[in-house]
DNA sequence: GAATTCCAATCAAACGGTTGAGCAAACTGC
DNA sequence: GCAGTTTGCTCAACCGTTTGATTGGAATTC
């Protein structure tokens, strides 16, 4: 009873001295043969006798000690400030499609709901974590990136700039906003108002130059009163909506910064008994599901969301942790039309 | 020039070596200090000078050296199908928020996007990166399970039950609908149709289950053409509205499953120039931001799905592996009337 | 036939923490 | 003043891979 090496009740995780044992050679050689390292040679015969054992024991490398040693991750984190948001969710899409690609994880996590003092996500993030950050929309950047700065942690903004940081990937939102306006143009419509996002977004900036921009190639003025802020959300754009219908010259058309305000500017119309799009016409940046089925389903300038969200990763992948990166993702927009717009009455 | 010992250019990570060099300490008292070990004694003094060489350094441990000595990751899994459906969206949340309070990263990845076969999942998640994993809908699940079990990896079901599988959490989807279906009749309809979700979803057949036992408890009828099967998508739900509208004799009031096919059934309304609530009356179980800037806005039994995040991290966590976990969700449902539904018209 | 190259592996030192065992000095009790 | 305990640390093995250095023998070169 000295030694009971014999009956081990719980079973041990399968290891790579496991299979090496199993094959009869030295660990090396395993490691070597998976990593596909191109300095090994083997003999096929004990090539095959690993590749047996690797499958019986069903083993698998652990990721810890994989990654102490080689000392990176092979995951990069990525920050959003919500889920609800289709916007992000097409990023994440995007993201985790490139990342799995290469082999990577992608450890998304949303900022908001974590209590989320900056220092919460180094602790989640910055320990040898992660390879590289993504950070979608600018909730708390400035600290993000300062807190990782130090940590040697390449971060890439997707979808904003952020100040002080001169990697990120964006979209063209000031085409989009472009396009929705002459869209609108083309169809007579010359009291155009406008639901713009947050003040203090990178996005919602451009593409509210991108308005005033596409007004003026047009010919036609802008009452400031006619430029609503909202903050993209279902309420926000409700809010706007009523206060635009409110004035005394209401526009007959409007551009809603993104989808989430659209659809309450709408509900606005319907509790306005303001019929779209008839009374009014709406149209939208971006694209969602339910926008299709909105009543009426929205028309809309969809964007490449999700290929942002796969080149962001990729370009966090392929450049070094102090090149810059400044990409407007060139993927075509999109007038998509379906029934919230119509032909101005003349 | 042999050995050029001094200037090193590139910063290297600091490591626990570097405090305990700073502090003039053993690792060990470091180590044993931050993680709270009790069998440690220390003098003030000496603490306050590790303290001063982490705060210094600002030294952060690393994760993979201590994952891999401790042989746990401290990270859980989560797999969802879908990032852009609000319920996944909800458990996520409440998932993240239960895991980041007891320290640990959440790993959340969605099924459908990822080429998917179970074996990519376990490359992911199954070489102790994780330490439980969360399955939300049964997206492939069954061979998730068969595979995660075979790793040792705790795995537990999250809003639908698996078959084979007796760890899961699950709400009260019966209620639910019963809920819906009490509210209708409290109104006076009589005829009743459900739009329903995919006959192979737990949910699905709980809520179909709850809609049937409601509708005999108040002594209706239900015609087999009134139960329209749908999928939970907007578009599902459209064509299943479509369907019950095109009925001889249609439905005055629907319950549909799901958001997302209320929306969608919505939008066949407005198509079909039926007006709602006044022709038709909605009534939805689960809800979204978007259900209350509806048009009309919904209204909808709300479920507590956060909670069900939450509560699946916590029981993955106390629980061991091979313990069963059969949990309903005991939250209170809650009715949100809003303007989707009306009186019966006699 | 000695020297050199190549082949097919093996050896062993990391990577950065964790953790039980060990140990000198200071403190207690009597 | 001495045995016994407590305090405040140090030591060193270990977790599972990776990877450059090394080796024994066979094949090739001269």
């Amino acid at each position: 009873m000295a030694s009971s090496e014999s009956a081990e009740p719980v079973a041990r995780r399968v290891t790579m001295r496991d299979v090496a044992q199993l094959a009869g050679v030295d660990v090396a050689v395993v490691s070597k043969m998976l990593s596909g390292d191109a300095s090994l040679s083997v003999r096929a015969e004990t090539r095959e006798r690993v590749q047996r054992a690797v499958a019986q024991l069903d083993y698998r490398p652990n990721y810890a000690a994989r990654s102490l040693r080689r000392s990176r991750a092979d995951a990069f984190g990525l920050i959003v400030p919500d889920f609800h948001n289709s916007v992000y969710s097409g990023i994440i899409d995007g993201a985790q499609e490139a990342a799995h690609a290469m082999n990577f994880a992608l450890l998304t996590v949303s900022a908001d709901r974590t209590g989320a003092e900056g220092a919460q996500f180094t602790d989640l993030f910055g320990n040898g974590t992660i390879d590289g950050l993504l950070v979608a929309g600018s909730a708390q950047a400035d600290e993000l990136v300062r807190l990782f700065r130090r940590s040697g942690t390449p971060v890439l903004s997707v979808n904003g700039r952020i100040p002080g940081l001169d990697r990120y990937v964006i979209l063209d939102d000031f085409s989009a906003a472009q396009q929705a306006v002459r869209h609108l143009v083309e169809l007579g419509h010359t009291r155009i108002g406008y639901i713009s996002g947050p003040r203090d977004l990178d996005t919602s900036s451009r593409r509210l130059d991108g308005f005033t921009s596409a007004m003026r190639e047009a010919g036609l003025t802008v009452p400031m009163s006619y430029v609503a802020h909202a903050d993209y959300t279902p309420r926000g754009g409700y809010h706007a909506m009523r206060t635009l219908l409110q004035l005394e010259n209401p526009p007959k058309a409007v551009l809603a910064a993104n989808v989430s305000s659209a659809l309450g500017a709408m509900s606005a119309a319907y509790a306005e008994n303001v019929s779209v799009p008839n009374d009014l016409s709406l149209i939208s940046i971006h694209d969602v599901d339910l926008a299709e089925y909105a009543s009426p389903p929205l028309t809309v300038v969809r964007m490449p969301i999700q290929e942002m969200g796969r080149q962001a990763v990729q370009l966090l992948a392929e450049k070094t942790a102090s090149e810059a990166i400044e990409r407007v993702v060139d993927a075509p927009l999109e007038l998509i039309e379906r029934q919230s717009t119509s032909r101005a009455r003349t």
